[in-house]
DNA sequence: TAAAATTGTTAGATTAGTCTAACTATAAAC
DNA sequence: GTTTATAGTTAGACTAATCTAACAATTTTA
């Protein structure tokens, strides 16, 4: 199956997202979520329909294949992590790491994203808690400069 | 000035990188440059021209005007800094690395791009050298697990 | 249950980006 | 200095993604 285009996967994760908390899926709603008008919305469901992905019944509701539903996930899992990544271990604010996830994460290949989400755990499994390295990275954003000592393993308090 | 859509940003980028090498930028080096055909390019090169970032002489050499010179120079620094956040940070490989920047070198936002820098920077300055925690993230990253101790600063050797 | 409101669809236009094929200008080689 | 090769351009087609405006189906409500 040949990869879906950067929009169709917008559409197909703001279906998978919608249903997380409605079980009703409507051409509307996936408008709104996109900031989108409802034809647009009818032309990619369309494409998605085609492909297999989704099933529509018009002027009814839709819901996600078995199929749609894996990819779509795939893409959401990879949108999530990426926005952790940027949000907890950068320091990226909240809104910017979301918008900035949903613009990369159609363009992240396999081995980065690996590595992003090894990055992830690498920080949350630290045997010493929350990492002194990453205190003192947040440290280094704020201030231009490394805290005074760092080759020991001073924790402040 | 809008902001250039992410194939205008390829084409200038791309300019300014064969102008790095050599004096002299056609329409069929960046067409090998980028991957496209010529009709591409003399397309793309028209709606740079457009907007006062390229002048090109028909039939003859292109250059960047000032103010291409200076976003494509942004374009392609970012590139750069991407490039190395992945490669010297995450540890991606050469190859991935440079691909996902060129990817994603258009959808980074100030603030994200901001943090990999200082990351970097942060690295790079590490008073203690290669940083022990980069160290032990390559480890973890290989054998799924944290070395056996990290809580002090153990060299190995 | 008929009118009104909401939601969904279709048709047609627009922009961007790509291509192939045909053509034209310039440069190189003889 | 013609011919030939190379490089650049134009025209026309195609795909994807969006929109507005007009229309159709469904649901709500009075």
């Amino acid at each position: 199956m040949k990869k879906l285009t950067q929009s169709l996967e917008d559409y197909i994760e703001a279906i998978y997202v919608i249903n997380l908390s409605s079980k009703v899926i409507r051409v509307k709603e996936i408008a709104k979520f996109l900031n989108v008008k409802t034809p647009s919305v009818v032309d990619a469901v369309g494409r998605l329909t085609e492909k297999g992905l989704v099933i529509h019944e018009k002027y009814g509701y839709l819901e996600l294949t078995d199929k749609g539903y894996k990819l779509a996930k795939e893409v959401n899992d990879k949108h999530e992590k990426v926005y952790k990544f940027f949000n907890k271990v950068l320091g990226v604010s909240d809104n910017i790491s979301k918008k900035d996830a949903c613009n990369i994460e159609h363009y992240i290949s396999k081995e980065t994203m690996d590595r992003m989400i090894k990055f992830i755990k690498f920080v949350d499994t630290c045997p010493e808690g929350y990492p002194e390295w990453l205190k003192n990275f947040n440290y280094y954003a704020k201030h231009g400069r490394h805290p005074s000592k760092c080759t020991k393993n001073n924790v402040s308090k």
